[in-house]
RNA sequence: GGCGCUAUCGUCUAACGGUUAGGACGGAGCCCUCUCAAGGCUUAAAUAGGGGUUCGAUUCCCCUUAGCGCUACCA
């Protein structure tokens, strides 16, 4: 049975990097029925902050993807712990008294271990730790009997390292804390963790997991390192040099749809081969596979002007377009209670199927769909009221009579509306654009907006009539 | 510095050693049309450089270059 797991640590807010890793996981266990596990990795104390943990809640929360275990290692110390201690028993692991002030002192070089210490007999070991010298525990890496170690990944293939070029690391800090490589093996030992994916920084940590867990005596899970996901400048993303963007909280709140940014993101170093891009929850279960991962690192298209990568713009848009009204409706409602705080569930279902098609983000209901909400149209250009080939006459005469139509009109409904419309533009020996973008200007206040007659009916007799007075008082 | 990984249009990517190097986003143009969208059609745009191997290389090997990662008592 596949059991894989997620391991952030929350030492800062979940990004883009962290979501897509979590995804790949999701994915890879439903797709064969295995079990997705939420790891908190907060071995490192000293930078743990509760936002973090919240952040990355907040965000796993809003995939919307779920898991199906939770743990968190530091609840788990003594686990970490007595395996290192295990490990050590075995003697492959050392003592290592040197200070920690010393040990900096050799920054060119490769540093393997400080020979003086790899070679404590135990007696000595065990007295200078009576004494009270602290200590860090070392993994004695088996230069002799070992000289390489090779991993089969399933994204890179086999990589083999020299156990030479492989230091002596650390499995238990001075403060008795499991270092972050321990604690995970031990971890994803007892979690009989199957299968690791994860991000690609991690592939040459690998050599020294392998070896963490045949010394625990354990089979070695199976690992797929993932490309990474780098800033348009081909550094790494950042929070504090590319801003918001990389916070995975930022997608949710411009409207992004939980799904079609887990579409995004899956597409990030992943393919199904098949040219397929806009995929469902359920397709995309159904078609992942690790044979589609590719090993170059992706760059996520953002700027300055354009927040957002275009690609994740267009998906949330094409995944926003196959909603249904309800589901759309549902979707919408917090984003417009936000932008328009009067605003009611009804006027905006009224709405939805007007800008289904037009708004690429939820939160762009805000923008779009303004005059729809407000009372009182904000301030436009006059002139905008005056249709192509046409003066100021043109759009009077279209405006006086359009208002009579709307007086007049049976019912105020597009259908009505727009026989009654042309109508009068034939009488008018308007043309239909010169007709209506008088009306649409007055009533939306700007030239673009939705279909003119479903907007009419929409806003109702009472709020035309009154915007096509006040458009007429300005001419 | 040492070790490891990577390299196809601007971006995401496809191509059992044989394709006019395909698709998508974005760009440009046209069509549709009451505007804006959506939709349809067309178009520009790539195999980092150099050596091999092979009848034939985007694909395999080597070198160079570039990028990324690891080299902590961080994860």
């Amino acid at each position: 049975m596949t059991r894989v797991r997620f391991a952030p640590s929350p030492t800062g807010y979940l990004h883009i990097g962290g979501a897509r890793t979590f995804i790949f996981n999701w994915l890879y266990a439903r797709h064969q029925g295995g079990t997705v596990i939420l790891r908190i990795d907060d071995t490192d104390v000293e930078r743990n902050t509760q936002s973090s943990l919240d952040s990355i809640y907040e965000g796993l929360e809003w995939l919307e993807l779920g898991w199906d275990e939770f743990y968190r290692q530091s609840d788990r110390l003594n686990l970490h712990r007595e395996a290192a201690w295990a490990i050590f028993e075995k003697g492959l692991a050392y003592r290592d008294f040197t200070p920690a002030s010393a040990v900096q002192e050799n920054p060119t070089g490769s540093w393997l271990c400080n020979p003086g210490m790899r070679e404590l007999s135990r007696e000595e070991s065990d007295r200078r730790t009576k004494s009270g010298e602290s200590f860090v525990l070392r993994f004695r890496v088996p230069r002799e009997s070992r000289p390489e170690i090779v991993v089969s990944d399933l994204v890179y293939g086999t990589v083999r390292k020299a156990t030479s070029d492989l230091e002596d690391f650390a499995l238990l800090r001075s403060t008795g804390i499991p270092t972050y490589h321990m604690a995970s093996c031990a971890d994803d030992a007892d979690l009989r963790i199957t299968d690791i994916l994860r991000g690609q920084e991690h592939l040459a940590n690998t050599f020294k997991h392998v070896l963490i867990f045949e010394a625990l005596g354990v089979d070695v899970p199976r690992t797929a390192h993932l490309p990474l996901l780098m800033a348009p400048d081909g550094t790494k993303l950042s929070k504090r040099i590319h801003g918001p963007v990389v916070s995975v909280v930022t997608y949710r709140d411009a409207g992004f749809l939980p799904h079609a940014f887990v579409n995004f993101l899956s597409l990030l170093g992943w393919s199904p081969k098949n040219d397929r891009e806009k995929m469902s929850l359920e397709e995309l279960v159904e078609l992942f596979s690790l044979d589609g991962i590719n090993r170059a690192n992706a760059i996520i298209n953002f700027s300055e002007e354009e927040p957002f990568d275009p690609k994740a713009l267009w998906l949330n848009a094409e995944h926003i377009r196959s909603l249904s009204i309800d589901e759309f409706v549902q979707r919408l409602v917090p984003y417009a209670q936000q932008a328009f705080p009067n605003s009611t569930p009804e006027k905006v279902r009224a709405v939805a199927p007007l800008i289904r098609e037009r708004i690429r983000l939820l939160r762009d209901i805000g923008t779009v769909a303004d005059f729809f909400f407000r009372e009182e149209l904000p301030p436009y250009d006059p002139a905008e009221l005056i249709p192509k080939k046409g003066d100021a006459a043109t759009a009077a005469q279209a405006l006086r009579k359009a208002k009579e139509v709307f007086e007049s009109v049976s019912a105020f409904d597009h259908g009505t509306l727009e026989s009654a419309l042309r109508a009068a533009a034939e009488e008018l020996k308007l043309k239909a654009g010169q007709m209506f973008q008088p009306i649409r200007v007055a009533v939306c206040g700007r030239k673009n907006a939705p279909p003119l007659f479903e907007t009419l009916e929409v806003l109702g007799r009472h709020t035309v009539v009154n915007r096509v007075d006040s458009a007429l008082g300005m001419i």
